[in-house]
RNA sequence: CUACCCGUAGCUCAGCUGGAUAGAGCAUCGGCCUUCUAAGCCGAGGGUCGCCGGUUCGAAUCCGGCCGGGUAGGCCA
């Protein structure tokens, strides 16, 4: 409950049992029983002990209660249900404690690295991204509260082969299906690549996004009706791999290159500014053509060939191709192929490859780094769209050479000791190859440390694809989900949706304001409360079935239900403010708490408290288990306890001030507690609902 | 074929390393706005925890085997 209470309690059973059994129970768990009556820690290590002393556990708790010798706080002590002892604290003295100001963490230790987003640069991102990001996120902010020291990047895939198809697309628009429609985007997302950085007049930076999408759906279909278009694919990425590379260019060819340097460009705004838009941001970009032009994979190559990781494949289906072996060990047990690809027969780099060369870069083990520069994204007035995480320092991107870089920033990002990638579970066998790689070029520790945080993927249900006009195979709509499909232009677009949230947050605004003007921020902000729980509300391995109806609820389990109790508690302050009665507690109060009769403190007030008692070991247990749905039930399950107590224990009315302040003083915890949690799940506070 | 994930109320999900009467939200039904905003609260109905076996004083939880659904096993990523 209170982890430095916790500790007290362990200890007190650890002697008492001793003495008592001359044994220690195997495991010392203290749990929080289910119901404000039956206490506020339980303890069931008699099960534990009725194993080992063969006795039946009932009669264990009673001789292990009585002999106890808990710290004072500790007010009664019981034996309930089949062995447990239940402690009852000392209310005032335990709010009091929960009251007491806390001194600001900052950051210290080792760094920790937290890769998420990591969207393809050519096209606009779909919700699925947006699971990604805002878990990523959500994670970024929980360690940081937890005082360590994070690094946030997003890794711009600028030089694979999704730009490349969109380049494909622009050049040859005419060749595609619907060819009149694909030639006049194709010409319109030439014209807005033409006046980045700047917009067109009228039109929308996220208009880009959205002409990429379909566009990319045409190539899609194109590709599968149309193989011969493949070849000039393959021809795009080459071209668009030199130029990174810094290989000469004839004209058509440096054209295109150009077009996919400037689309990569242009679109990662679109990605930043939705982002932004949930107040999701970053550190650094680091961009794949960086690696390609400072040579990351040679250095990772030599790495791995004196390891002896990785060897040329002279016959077989793989001659031609440097592999890493993988068919021995016993994380790819029992798989027909486990050999990995890293170097093509045609001497290019897969993306594994690539991907190991980045995460060695990551632990500082690559001995070769980036330059940096600030991310060339600005508004009208020059001024920079986007702050790192921190909200103050520049965001920055990776630089291939010292031209245009910034000096200072030489040296200050990667070189972590622990490496987080944020990618979802299809990814699981890539992201097993990197970590064994990394083990294999000789860094069994830097291995250990390098974690895939994996989720499932968001799908949609075949109502919410029907709703947007996807004809579905009868097959589909049986399916429970249907995958997302960038080729299939098959989606959700993030903007798309946080539009729909925000036109319904605007609706329900208006709807109770009376024709009161509805300032803007509001809805936005609502919008985003709801997006953002919908995405982490859900373990992790959950595939998320998108469904409109759900996704736009603002009722029960929702961001909104959250906001609406931080609205209230803020309110009350309010208005006892306004009719010149005590609101916030003032520091004499809280120091006095202690002292009061616990008698104010009654059972459903003192659930709540309970309840926020239990925020510090909550954020525990998501920094120890990367499950940020933990974090995100706990504040749904507080502000449920809030919107009861909010009904029964009026505060404005409280019959005398003795009350009234022991109110005050769980409204006070409350709404500070549900500050700090919504804080770290990227929950705004609006103003009023 | 192999590996991993999922299967709990009509629907969407919790159930923390085995333990208190299996819980929420939505939906349904019934109440509560002259009292800090009803995006709220109170109440009711609704469960063979996929199936079978095992371990245990005790299993939704651990183990084994099935069944159903999904994903991965590309010189795509």
């Amino acid at each position: 409950m209170i982890p430095s209470l916790n500790q007290e309690i362990a200890s007190a059973i650890n002697a008492s049992c001793h003495k008592l059994f001359g044994t220690l129970p195997p495991r010392l768990v203290l749990e929080t029983p289910p119901k404000v009556e039956l206490g506020d820690v339980a303890i069931p290590a008699a099960f534990e002990l009725a194993k080992v002393l063969r006795r039946p556990p009932r009669k264990i708790a009673e001789d292990l209660a009585s002999a106890l010798e808990l710290p004072e706080f500790v007010r009664e002590r019981r034996v309930e249900g089949g062995g447990y002892i239940n402690l009852f604290l000392d209310r005032p003295r335990t709010m009091a404690l929960l009251l007491a100001p806390r001194p600001p963490r900052t950051p210290e230790g080792p760094k920790t690295i937290i890769e998420h987003t990591n969207i393809n640069p050519n096209k606009a991102a779909h919700i699925g991204h947006l699971r990604n990001a805002v878990l990523g996120d959500v994670l970024v902010r929980t360690l940081r509260h937890l005082g360590r020291r994070v690094e946030v990047q997003n890794y711009l895939d600028d030089t694979g082969v999704q730009v490349a198809d969109v380049v494909v697309g622009l050049a040859h628009a005419k060749e595609l299906v619907d060819s009149g429609r694909a030639a006049a985007m194709a010409r319109e997302i030439e014209e807005i690549l033409d006046a980045f950085p700047h917009d067109l007049p009228g039109v929308p930076a996220r208009q880009l996004g959205d002409l990429t999408w379909d566009l990319y759906a045409l190539v899609g279909r194109t590709y599968t009706q149309d193989p011969s278009l493949e070849s000039e694919r393959k021809k795009t990425l080459h071209i668009v791999e030199s130029a990174a590379l810094g290989r000469e260019l004839s004209g058509e060819e440096a054209r295109l290159a150009r077009l996919g340097v400037r689309l990569a460009e242009a679109i990662v705004r679109c990605h930043l500014l939705t982002m932004a838009r949930l107040g999701v941001s970053y550190d650094v970009l680091p961009r794949e053509s960086d690696i390609l032009a400072r040579r990351f994979w040679d250095r990772a190559f030599s790495l791995l060939k004196e390891a002896g990781a990785v060897q040329l494949e002279t016959e077989g289906k793989n001659a031609g191709c440097w592999v890493m072996k993988l068919e021995g060990s016993s994380e790819f047990a029992g798989m027909e192929d486990a050999d990995k690809i890293l170097v093509r027969s045609n001497g290019t780099v897969t993306y594994t490859g690539k991907d190991v060369a980045y995460q060695l870069w990551k632990f500082g083990l690559l001995g070769s780094d980036f330059e940096y520069e600030p991310a060339p994204y600005v508004d009208i007035d020059g001024q920079p769209l986007f702050h790192a995480s921190d909200g103050i320092s520049p965001l920055y991107r990776s630089r291939h050479d010292e031209t245009g870089a910034d000096p200072s920033a030489r040296g200050r990002f990667g070189k972590g000791e622990t490496v987080i990638n944020v990618i979802d579970v299809r990814q699981s066998y890539p992201q097993k190859v990197v970590k064994e790689a990394v083990r294999r070029a000789g860094f069994p520790e830097a291995s250990s440390r390098s974690i895939h945080f994996s989720y499932e993927m968001v799908a949609l249900t075949p109502a919410a694809a029907t709703e947007m006009g996807f004809e579905l195979s009868e097959d589909d709509q049986k399916r429970a989900f249907v995958e997302m499909s960038g080729r299939k232009g098959l989606g959700v677009k993030a903007d798309d949706l946080l539009d729909q949230l925000v036109e319904k947050a605007h609706e329900q605004i208006a709807a109770r304001s009376g024709g009161e003007p509805v300032e803007p921020g509001r809805a936005e902000a609502i919008a985003i409360g709801a997006l953002r729980v919908y995405m982490t509300r859900f373990s992790r391995n959950k595939v998320i079935a998108f469904d409109f109806d759900e996704a736009l609820a603002f009722e029960g389990d929702t961001g909104p239900y959250l906001q609406y109790a931080a609205v209230r508690a803020n309110n009350i302050f309010r208005k006892l403010a306004s009719q010149g009665l005590a609101g916030r507690l003032s520091s004499g109060e809280r120091t006095g708490l202690a002292t009061r009769p616990a008698a104010q403190c009654d059972d459903n007030l003192w659930d709540v408290v309970r309840t926020c008692a239990r925020t510090a070991e909550t954020f525990e247990k998501v920094g120890d288990s990367l499950e940020v749905s933990f974090l995100v039930r706990h504040a749904l399950a507080l502000a449920q306890a809030f919107h009861h107590l909010y009904h029964t224990h009026p505060i404005l009315q409280a019959p005398d001030d003795a009350t009234r302040l022991a109110r005050r003083a769980a409204l006070e915890l409350v709404l500070s507690t549900l500050e700090e949690i919504l804080d770290v799940i990227g929950v705004p506070i609006p103003e009023r609902m």
